[in-house]
DNA sequence: ATTTGATTACGAAGACATTCGTATAAAGGA
DNA sequence: TCCTTTATACGAATGTCTTCGTAATCAAAT
């Protein structure tokens, strides 16, 4: 047993988010790297970085390399898998399974650009030639 | 001052948007009422989703008519304004801010339907129209 | 060697969210 | 009237998230 997370829920939480964004970002950091970026948009203590990397490590969010003395830390998640899981559950709790209901609420709030609303064409027509 | 729930941040949790799911179906209803439905959905005891309403009320989510014994609740926020709310949220700390991004997770992750694809074609088109 | 600064580890407090047991009150039937 | 059922109210226990203070450790500079 090593890994507590392997299992298909990965569910971090608002915090756990903003860390994981930063190390989708720019790869593998150190603890530091990491709350230098945070500050930026958050006011927020060092160690409570720390220990927020700290618990997700245990979680199963985050792998690190503690061979040195400062801790190299890396997502132990892909970014795909996990946005499609929140996403998937938003479609079931919010929008009762529709993802299209989903997508629209999405268009007509977000202001989208033109150049967002073309790229969706597009990916539609590659959704449908792969299907067809 | 009445309604502590009047700013702009509605942030329903997980099992207050298993109620404001019933009550956006069903309209006006009991506690007896709501509670029977989440009963199928998952074990919960009867004082337990009296008590969430209540805390709910409290926030402001829910209205209510207290004048017979039986209460009567009812949302008290719009269904469509709570999923932007929740929608733009994700889009910013899941998506970075990128729509089209979640619109295109949303599509690939849940295998649409020809129909659903569709409808969203035309609604591209009428935000086309509308912007023209 | 001593001091200073950076880093990790630990623990605990505070805030919510969730759960439910128990008390109390009202309504309706026997 | 008395008993049973059904509601609401209240409080408390539990769990999780978030926060940060403090201690211990190590490295580097003086």
């Amino acid at each position: 047993m090593e890994n507590k997370a392997n299992n298909k829920h990965i569910r971090p939480t608002e915090s756990e988010l903003e860390i994981l964004t930063v190390l989708w970002e720019r790869g593998a950091s150190t603890v530091r790297e990491v709350h230098e970026i945070l500050e930026k948009q958050k006011e927020v203590g060092y160690t409570t970085t720390l220990k927020l990397m700290q618990i997700m490590h245990e979680k199963g969010l985050l792998q690190r390399d503690a061979s040195a003395r400062t801790h190299i830390y890396e997502a132990a998640v892909p970014r795909e898998e996990t946005q499609a899981q929140l996403l998937n559950k938003m479609i079931d709790t919010v929008f009762s399974g529709s993802a299209s209901q989903l997508v629209m609420q999405a268009l007509g709030g977000h202001r989208s650009s033109r150049e967002e609303i073309d790229r969706i064409r597009e990916y539609l027509n590659e959704i449908d030639k792969k299907q067809s």
